[in-house]
DNA sequence: TGTACATCAGTGAACGCGCGTTCACTGATGTAC
DNA sequence: TGTACATCAGTGAACGCGCGTTCACTGATGTAC
């Protein structure tokens, strides 16, 4: 990131060197998120991290200053990594067809990363405005559902924008955390309700 | 709860007497919900319950098998006051009222307790069939919803009060999260935004 | 092309803390006689 | 109304674990000469 030697390029499953691994900054958060992915039940630790890039728990300390600081740059990734896939959502045949497919997205990448997704909102997401990384990321997944609402409702394109956030960040979290189970309605498959919810703000006499 | 013991009978306020204190369960419980409402981000310890309750910390297992029965019970307690909150909602005018009372009811509620509103949404609720308090308070909360949904329009009751759960759900979470701080597009205030949002949902064209 | 040396990025031992849980105990209570 | 005793609900010490973090160290690398 701000070293110019030429050697330092990440390459994908490279066993670990003992030393000087290459870019162990990246590793660490690749393992990090491998992790997550594996056990989203579990705390991210920074010794399960370290272990699962093949270092010493003491390592982690040369590219990042504490856990909150890691934790942060992986919560920095997510956010970018789900504003790519609002991003390429949001390119639709239409303005509607683009606001109901971020809703999709939004909850799919929950869904797939549920523990990444809870850390994006974890109690770290409030301190943003000190690590600006996470700020800039998270800002500008926001712009692409603000850009899309607008879009379709000139008006009101901020409003819409916040209606829509809270329902796809509701209904994910509703999701993962297992709150639909056994629920005693008939309620439709999970990947269709996003759909079905989104389309019910937009054309409310319809469904 | 169990006890015929006239004596077991719970005053408020009281100073806890050394042994025998009278009814340490439901002290408990009140100063595990007292340290959530102090401390909302702080992770309830067994050990600062019982602290605060004036016990050693191995008193509450007379009353507890572990510490997931213990924030069990506290989720169940708060699902029953969620329950009759929205059950006092639920009572307006018309159907209409109702929904958007309820939606205010909810957002309010995690806003005032949002420990113990992240405490219902814990890893605990997908095992809520092993605990049938929780099970119980829980379905009943969401019944409420389900019936006022109904009146409002028979048709598709279930549906809406999905979509009305996910939406209130969602802004709850991401007002106690902080994820609208500081965002670059102008919000109402946090107080009117259930309102807004739910007449959003019910007269789309109207916002 | 060597060599000395500063710097970087690892290692492994250790510290200190808080936690859930267990255990032997003891004080208080209720009951049978 | 006593008294013996079973039972209940506390106490306080201790165990064991995992964790974030620190520290002195050492191996590897790059650079100046």
């Amino acid at each position: 990131m701000v070293g110019p030697d030429p050697s330092h390029v990440k390459i994908e499953g490279m066993p670990p060197r003992p030393y000087h691994h290459g870019d162990l900054r990246a590793a660490l958060l690749d393992a990090a998120e491998a992790l997550l992915d594996a056990a989203p039940a579990r705390p991210l630790s920074l010794r399960d991290v370290a272990k699962a890039a093949g270092v010493s728990h003491a390592a982690p300390y040369h590219h990042f200053a504490s856990l909150s600081e890691l934790l942060v740059a992986i919560a920095a990734r997510a956010f970018a990594d789900l504003g790519a896939a609002m991003e390429g959502a949001s390119r639709a045949d239409t303005a509607q067809d683009a606001l109901v497919a971020i809703c999709e997205t939004y909850v799919d990448f929950a869904r797939a990363r549920p523990a990444r997704f809870r850390l994006m909102f974890s109690p770290l997401l409030v301190r943003k405005p000190e690590f600006p990384e996470l700020q800039r990321s998270a800002d500008e997944s926001f712009e692409v559902l603000v850009r899309t609402a607008t879009a379709y409702a000139p008006e009101r394109g901020a409003a819409l924008a916040l209606t829509g956030w809270s329902l796809a960040h509701g209904l994910a979290n509703l999701l993962i955390d297992g709150a639909f189970d056994g629920l005693p309605v008939p309620a439709p498959a999970p990947d269709a309700m996003a759909r079905m919810m989104a389309l019910q703000i937009l054309q409310p006499g319809a469904a």
